[in-house]
DNA sequence: TCTTGACATAAAGTCAGGTTTAGGTATTAC
DNA sequence: GTAATACCTAAACCTGACTTTATGTCAAGA
């Protein structure tokens, strides 16, 4: 059993934001003694899987759907595969449009390289849309796409 | 050259939005005939990169400052490029990130669809941490490492 | 003429996801 | 015994990125 303190060592996260999450109901079994928070193995899990759905872009109400589900016991084990379906497709999509952002910002990146090296940008612009050197043209088309 | 409303349909960016972002400095070279905003290819490209530095996590002010170099000329080349080579950086950080994310996403569709086919989570909570087939195996370590 | 639609501004409102504040309790350290 | 810590709550506050509202201008079509 840890104290709230050493949760928020544990995670990296300040002890008001741990509370927060307890007020929003993201742990329906948290314990207290005299008042206070016990947070067991099962907070930690529940914490990790916190984690793991805000990144994967969930708002905090839809976690505490998801906990609330967790309660209910095996009869919502289908909402739960779903949402974890629906979130593994967001991020797959995410990730995809990051690639399409990661090649814009290297294009970028290669176009001021060479501007600092010309000391202006005309040259390139006069090569800007289909001049390009074939791996810049490449990042450029699908940043453009 | 283009109205604000022919962009928003363009960009699929409401109306609101342009107004917001032109108040906030990020189309420093706008120009206006009786007061009416008319958006060039100028605006246009500066609204990519605006959507680019966006999804790399930057805040408007931050694009804001780097519109402001943009006015200042070559003399920014450098500070451009270092901006575009940090987002650069920060995008290619989060991609990892959100693959650690997926690893914990497909680790749980997985856990969810053996749960239903087992009835409960009672087998499943005996093969953990690591009795677990070796795919999963590597999943369940990549989420929680 | 009159009304409809696209444009304009300034200022107030909204929302998520926290954080801060004010006030209190309980345990330990000196 | 008192001072420092770590904990607690409720409620107010904050920030970024918009959005909405209230009010007004102007050109084109019926």
């Amino acid at each position: 059993m840890y104290s709230i303190g050493q949760v928020s060592e544990m995670f990296h996260l300040p002890v008001s934001t741990l509370r927060y999450y307890d007020k929003e109901g993201l742990f329906p079994y948290m314990e207290r003694r005299s008042g206070i928070r016990r947070f067991s193995e099962r907070e930690l899990e529940a914490l990790r899987v916190i984690e793991c759905l805000k990144k994967s872009g969930l708002e905090i109400k839809e976690i505490k759907q998801f906990m609330a589900w967790c309660v209910e016991g095996p009869a919502t084990y289908p909402e739960r595969k779903a949402l974890f379906e629906s979130r593994k497709q967001a991020v797959e999509e995410e990730m995809l449009r990051l690639q399409k952002t990661l090649d814009m910002l290297k294009f970028k990146c290669w176009y001021y390289e060479t501007a600092i090296r010309d000391g202006s940008e005309d040259r390139l612009n006069e090569m800007l849309p289909d001049h390009l050197p074939p791996e810049i043209q490449k990042l450029y088309d699908s940043a453009h796409a």
